[in-house]
This record gives structure tokens, C-alpha cells and sequence, in this order.
DNA sequence: CCTCTAAATAGAAATGAATTCGTTTTAGAA
DNA sequence: TTCTAAAACGAATTCATTTCTATTTAGAGG
């Protein structure tokens, strides 16, 4: 077992169960980003038991937990991403090979400021991410 | 009929039919963002027969050609909007009375050439959106 | 003003990612 | 070890969105 992802779960108060540690580590391992159903039928394997609605529960609470990232792609569907950098910062996502890269935070806090100053609203949260081709995938031109 | 948006359309390849113009009408007219289906409901009434697919396409065809705007809402449902501004910009979305509010552009763009130049990769687009309360429902804790 | 054709629309049916729900199991505190 | 709230099961369901084929129409070119 994993101490490091056991520790991350106990911090953001959620149990660390056998199911959290091996979606934790799966992901980990992973280069990009993937989906709750692509993670599903690889730990199927690793479980007698384990529920498609198990994994997609368990991904949306971890990345409300900050544990997981979230992509927001365009085809609409759910991906996440294992993180470790644990500054604020933002991703370039590959639309072809799923491939994350961080990106320093920018100056979108100043923003924020900006805007609620402005027009007196609250900004509860941002999006900001770069999507496109990754070094490799703009090369050969690959598309998926 | 409008002529501006028929020339909206006409510049966007795309032929100035009545119920494209009634959609960017009723969607100029909206102070905020709006969901396919409730614009599709408020639309049968001017018209004996219109499909759901058709105001699904169109929104989606019209924001491709840049004459609207899409929401990223964390509901993951699609919403679109009506932004008269020309210039690159991004959004501040209220979550709770949908309203839209300009913001200039910031440095992004300067931003996608350190990444293309760092990473070797290509930046096909952004995205960056502002998520909070308005000022208006910030103040009365107003949610929806 | 007609004609004609590619583009647009109808509308029923299908899709499928995501979620619900009532039951069963389990992590971990006491 | 006991006990309970949290986690997981998994079949069934939901419902926003899309597909498909037939029909209609905008608007270019006579």
C-alpha cells in the first residue's frame, strides 16, 4: 500500500480504501490523462469486484479534493490526471496523446481581484487550460 | 428581419434561414447564457414546426463559425450566448442568474507562444473563464 | 421571376456517458 | 473485537445530445 496516496486520502478525509489506492496509483502511472472507463476495465482485473460507478464516484470526490485534476475536454467527456505539483498552476493538455504539462500560474489571481473589484461579483473559480498538440503528436501530425 | 445578423451569417457561409435568425434574436435579447432546450421551447411558439435537433446544430454551428459563444458549465451542460464584442476576450460567467461579463484579454496569447516555444507543441486554443456570483447575486446569496 | 440543387430541417429513434437507489460490505475509531 | 458511518455493488435508469432518412427550402444562376 501506497503511504503516500493513504496519507493524501486521510489529509483530504476520506477513507483510504484498497479501491482509492489502486485508482490512485493507476493514475499515477499513467502519461496523460484518462477516462473513468478506460480506469474501470483496468482495475477490473485487480478486483473481484469493482463497479464502473465506484470509479466514477471516487475520481469526482478525489478531484474535488484536489487529489485529481480534471480535464475539461472538448468532446465533453470526464477525464482526470494525477498532479503531483501542488502549486496553483495551470495544464497544456495533447488533444491527440493525453499528454499534461504544467504551466505556471499566470496572472490570473490579479484577475480575479480585478474583476470582483469591478463589478463587485465573487469569482469562485477559474478555467484556464492550453489545449493542442503536444511536441511529439505536432510532429507526425497524429490525431485520435 | 435582421439584417445584421443575416449578414452575420451570410459572412459565415452559412444561409440566413428564419429560424437561425430567430435563434441569434431570441439569444441577443437573453441577458445572459441559455440552454439549447429552453431556447427550443420559447422558439415553437414562432414557428409550426422546429426539431430540437435543429436549435442543437445550429447553436453548435453558430459557435463554431464564431457568431456565438459557448459556456464551459460545470454541469457539463451546453450553454451559449450572445457577445457582440469582436475583439479576443474572455468571460466572467455568473453560475447563478447567467450573466456574462466581458474581460480583456490578458496575456494569453504571449502565454501559448512560451509554451509552443518550451514544449515544441502547438496551442490550437484556450480557455479561460471566470466562474462566481455576480455582483447582483453575490450580495442576496442567490443560487440556482 | 422561374428552376434547380446543395444546404437545412423534421422528427422519431437511438445513443451512451453518467447517475440513482436500495442493499451489502468494510475501514477504522473506540 | 465491536460497531457504525462511509464506501461499494450493480442493475436499472436517466436524459441531454446525436443520428438517420425523408422532406423542405434558401438563394445562385439563368
Amino acid at each position: 500500500m501506497d503511504q503516500r496516496h493513504a496519507s493524501a486520502l486521510k489529509a483530504a478525509g476520506m477513507k483510504a480504501t484498497p479501491k482509492r489506492l489502486a485508482i490512485l496509483e493507476m493514475l499515477e502511472a499513467e502519461p496523460g490523462y484518462a477516462s473513468p472507463e478506460e480506469l474501470w476495465k483496468r482495475l477490473k482485473d485487480r478486483f473481484d469486484r469493482l463497479g464502473l460507478p465506484t470509479v466514477y464516484r471516487n475520481l469526482e470526490e478525489l478531484s474535488q479534493s484536489g487529489v485529481l485534476s480534471k480535464v475539461i475536454h472538448p468532446n465533453r467527456q470526464l477525464y482526470y490526471y494525477f498532479c503531483s505539483n501542488r502549486e496553483h498552476h495551470h495544464h497544456f493538455v495533447c488533444l491527440s496523446c493525453r499528454k499534461v504539462e504544467d504551466i505556471p500560474a499566470c496572472g490570473i489571481e490579479a484577475l480575479e481581484q480585478e474583476v470582483s473589484k469591478r463589478n463587485g461579483g465573487k469569482v469562485l473559480s477559474h478555467i484556464l487550460q492550453l489545449n493542442g498538440l503536444c511536441g511529439g503528436c505536432a510532429d507526425n501530425g497524429e490525431k485520435r
